[in-house]
DNA sequence: TTGTAGGCGTTATCAA
DNA sequence: TTGATAACGCCTACAA
């Protein structure tokens, strides 16, 4: 069995001090580059590593961050959080840290969550995602000085704080002038109901680029429900069903497209064209040939990562965020991925 | 700034000794109860929790677990993993467990990852996904004694350790059975190409099922490609242009499953009946209706923790495994989701 | 430029 | 039943 590989064994090996093996690794330029040279090779004969839990201990840095994994709600939009952990781990991983997986009910088990990580495993920082109005988690991080960043803007609350988000507005905007530019001058929104920073983000969108065009706002086409496959068909026969309805639609989310587009094939009797608009890019948008609002997902956990690592490298204390430097925000812009139904 | 808590803290609150908090913690039958009754207060009241970096020093255990979470592959197959992942979240943390994210690109990156996770976090154990023949990952695990479990079969060499799977040939029957039932005669299967273990394995059970049934087997309807909705559509309009071709289809993956809908439903000139049964019930099954079969993941994950967990408790001293109790190996049977296409 | 001493929070060992 | 002491591997002073 190996003998454990500890800061002694390369010292002993390079025929130096302990002290001088932690200086090449924490503080290189105070060591004679051919000392440097020589303790390079045994730790890399020897395989040293260091070990984050002894170092963790001297300087209360674990290098280990957390993310949230959500039960898969509605299966379709589950694939976007998936993504999103996996540019989070990447970046991660580059920028010398790992990513630790949590998961929690609610916003009460959420915060049990952060304290239990934070006193068993003294994490450096959390990236939240899917912010709301008055999200409590980020006042009781904030309250306590842990660093962290949101993948999603704060809606309401003017805390400031460090976030990246997606431009929905700018998405929805993009899918409507698509639509427009294909001829269609009725097209309803389907959105969540008012309240939701995402959906009311999204809507706005759609909007503004009616404006633009000066098409008219007409009160009936601008609906709200549940997210949800039978939510959306549900809307969209009703929507089929008015005096004069509408012949293309802008949707929140894929499960309401795809709910619209089977509605719109089934509509008595033999079907209704209608063109469909989809929001995140889902697997299933890819399968059925839906044209969707495609969110940089990689981008933005790297964004998320750069804004978390900067806050930590200039918060070593632990303690309460300078005041110094503002934090940052990034908005991504989404891209529209055009198809045809298959 | 509120101090921080330790068993130092607790142990002046509670007037003892720091050893006896120490002690109430680990091995509380040692303490008289009055004593450990006036320690669980202290506990309580100063929102102790125990330092998982300076109890790893001194017993060498993190309680931290490694998962990989891989790159969104196809995209619809990808929720697959997501799933699981949250499971093995989930029990991991009833169990005392947290899930260390990682990622890598191929096997061998796969395996610096271990090493590195090994060296710098001290990790007590691997859960390993798609395994397929000869894995080199599962050698270096076991040559080096670190205790891990599989989700999916070792396919060739005779490595025995724990795992979990899903037992894809019953899955595969059932969905064979189901169109067997409804009146098919002819039923080709569309799979991977020979030598994947889980292909081969799923394979089995549509042959199986049509022995079952004294259903002739017919070289021309057994079908291998790679994986992907394209794919699929081409061995489809392949299947159909045969003199006698399928009215069913058993394919391997959902994706498979698409694409077959997808040709069956532009086939010249008016498209063509076609039962198509698809496999891992995935967000986009659910969408379109497609009759699918369903692993229980979140059962597979908790197993995946269960054994692990045996593992590590049998195993303090992190060395090799004790040669008395026989790795443990979990069966478990899928589901078969009935759908009618929307 | 390199080496020595001490301590981070915990638990194992041993003595009281 | 409880308490003192040492040690896990590392880093930050400080001294040489």
């Amino acid at each position: 069995m190996p003998e454990k590989v500890t800061i002694a064994t390369v010292a002993r090996h390079a025929q130096v001090s302990r002290q001088t093996v932690s200086n090449v690794l924490n503080s290189p330029h105070l060591v004679r580059e051919e000392t440097r040279e020589r303790v390079r090779d045994a730790i890399a004969t020897l395989g040293y590593r260091v070990s984050q839990a002894a170092r963790q201990m001297r300087t209360g840095r674990s290098k280990l961050l957390a993310a949230r994994i959500e039960p898969t709600r509605d299966g379709i939009n589950g694939s976007v959080l998936d993504r999103f952990l996996h540019g989070l781990t990447e970046t991660a991983e580059a920028a010398g840290y790992r990513v630790l997986l949590y998961t929690a009910g609610d916003r009460a088990a959420e915060i049990a969550a952060y304290d239990d990580l934070l006193g068993a495993y003294d994490l450096d920082g959390f990236v939240l995602t899917g912010t709301d109005h008055g999200d409590v988690r980020t006042a009781w991080l904030a309250e306590r000085g842990v660093p962290f960043v949101t993948f999603g803007r704060p809606w309401d609350s003017p805390e400031r704080h460090p976030w990246v988000d997606v431009d929905g507005a700018a998405g929805a905007a993009q899918a409507t002038r698509h639509l427009i530019g294909a001829g269609h001058r009725r097209i309803a929104f389907v959105g969540w109901p008012a309240g939701s920073g995402v959906g009311d983000d999204r809507r706005s969108g759609w909007l503004a680029a009616l404006r633009e065009a000066d098409l008219p706002y007409a009160d009936e086409l601008d609906r709200r429900t549940v997210d949800g496959i039978t939510e959306g068909a549900a809307v969209t026969r009703d929507l089929l069903a008015l005096a004069e309805p509408p012949t293309a639609l802008v949707c929140a989310s894929d499960s309401l497209a795809i709910g619209a587009l089977q509605a719109a094939r089934t509509y008595p009797p033999n079907g209704r064209d209608l063109a469909v608009t989809g929001f995140d890019d889902t697997p299933v948008a890819q399968a059925i040939g839906l044209t969707s609002v495609s969110q940089p997902l990689g981008q933005a956990a790297a964004r998320c990562i750069e804004l978390l690592t900067a806050l930590l490298d200039g918060d070593v204390s632990g303690g309460p965020r300078a005041a110094g430097q503002p934090p940052s925000q990034v908005l991504l812009r989404p891209s529209l991925v055009i198809r045809q139904p298959a």
